[in-house]
DNA sequence: CGCTACGTTGATAGGGCTCAAGTAGCGTGG
DNA sequence: CCACGCTACTTGAGCCCTATCAACGTAGCG
């Protein structure tokens, strides 16, 4: 469209197309990924172990920037506030995932972490990381690597605001968040949500009352199943249908063909 | 540090609310700092610099990632592409801003980075980096600020999108182009726009008839004035204006969620 | 001069926000 | 134990903003 040459063949992002078809042996694969990869931060590094609960900051917007944190179990909101008191949920982390890079820009937190529930996260002095990434450049890849993972899972959800409708850009969640806790070698039916509506919303640029009416659309077209009456656990049993329901929000168009 | 408390007094995000105010001072410092990282840069490592004209690509989606970029000249757009063709503007580069952090996740490109008019770009190989970082941290956390600045700058687009009005989104879209422009040294009077107004559509998550609009509502208004018949060209006479428009758009909204 | 790309403007429809009412779970205190 | 308040969630009605469709004006260029 804009550009003046035409395309070569490219991969594309991950988040949708993922969708996982074999199940079990690939998310166990990556799931030991993720195990080797914290294994070589504790290892090479010295990490100071925190466990928090639900509501603890793992850090706060405008303190001093001196640690990156490492999610070792649980799962984390990262909040962007302005002045006037409104937020925004920025990100969502779990088990392997860093936290903390807002701060590098100006040495200086401009988001919040919080525990959505009872989890251990790492600490690592940003100074001591310098110095040991300067002797083992592997190390030093390893975290640029985590970067350029929440570089692109912000375009992704960039993306997704962008484009989808209401309903699909809650399927979309549900499959990321899915896809998440496979990879992390938990189980998808049965999951408790541990954010609420508003939060919900919040991520995904919608009301709460949107979110709240695209969950009741996709459970009654059998995309997902509430377990208890409070709704907030859910049966995740076909995450490749709820990966298709997106995908076709995407294309009205047929298109068999590429 | 991870306390459970409720909010202590936070700075907030810097891009809405650092309107020029002190005009030409503060804006010559940073142009001076940015100055001051290029050739810093420069003098620490091999760069090979080239020149590209519009439309040029810098590195494309699917190549393998081996270097990262560095804006000398000129203005770039990142744009993230998915295979069924369409296309997702993500990012604007100048003077100063690094270019292809996208690669580090897997070793591979998922964007297009493309010239929007006629620069400079200095590529550095990522080993090269690596080892040079290595003797020397400070140029390692320099890199780190960049991508640090990078996060930083896509949550501000993210929260853009999901909360402004459309006439706001295009008031703070051009506000954040003018103070990009002011810290280069450059004026901001008679601007051209070097985006057309699909690009602009494609890049804040509207059409092009809602940007159009939006433009001419601004302009009617007295907010930017066009110079030329075919309204590429924009007088931005009163930035700090444009700045509260987009303020005066957040504000009605109290906000829910703790 | 026609062609194409870009931009503007109008009419219309629809998706999501707002406002509002109602239900359910849960902790607290009488 | 129940009443009460509180929070979270759902559902409905109406409206507004923006996308969509369409027509038109303009600039650049072969």
């Amino acid at each position: 469209m804009f550009q003046t040459a035409t395309c070569a063949p490219r991969t594309s992002r991950p988040s949708l197309l993922h969708a996982t078809f074999t199940a079990g042996e690939q998310d166990q694969a990556v799931s030991r990924q993720i195990a080797a990869r914290l294994e070589r931060i504790r290892d090479a590094l010295t990490v100071q172990r925190r466990i928090v609960r639900q509501g603890d900051f793992v850090y706060q917007a405008g303190k001093a920037f001196t640690h990156l944190f490492v999610v070792n179990t649980g799962m984390f909101k990262v909040v962007n506030l302005s002045r006037d008191g409104r937020e925004q949920i920025v990100g969502l982390k779990y088990r392997g995932d860093w936290m903390g890079f807002d701060g590098l820009a100006e040495q200086r937190h401009d988001c919040d972490a919080v525990a959505l529930d009872t989890g251990e996260v790492w600490s690592i002095s940003y100074d001591a990381l310098l110095q040991a990434g300067s002797r083992e450049p592997a190390l030093m890849a390893e975290m640029h690597r985590a970067m350029g993972h929440e570089i692109a899972r912000d375009r992704d959800s960039l993306i997704s605001v962008c484009t989808l409708p209401a309903d699909a850009r809650v399927a979309d969640f549900l499959c990321n968040w899915a896809d998440a806790l496979a990879h992390r070698g938990l189980r998808t039916d049965q999951v408790t949500l541990r954010m609420t509506r508003a939060e919900i919303g919040n991520y995904l640029g919608l009301t709460l009352e949107t979110v709240s009416r695209a969950m009741s659309r996709l459970s009654r077209d059998g995309l997902i199943r509430f377990v208890d009456k409070a709704r907030r656990e859910l049966h995740l049993h076909d995450v490749p249908a709820l990966a298709d329901f997106v995908r076709v929000a995407v294309e009205p168009a047929p298109s068999t063909l590429q």
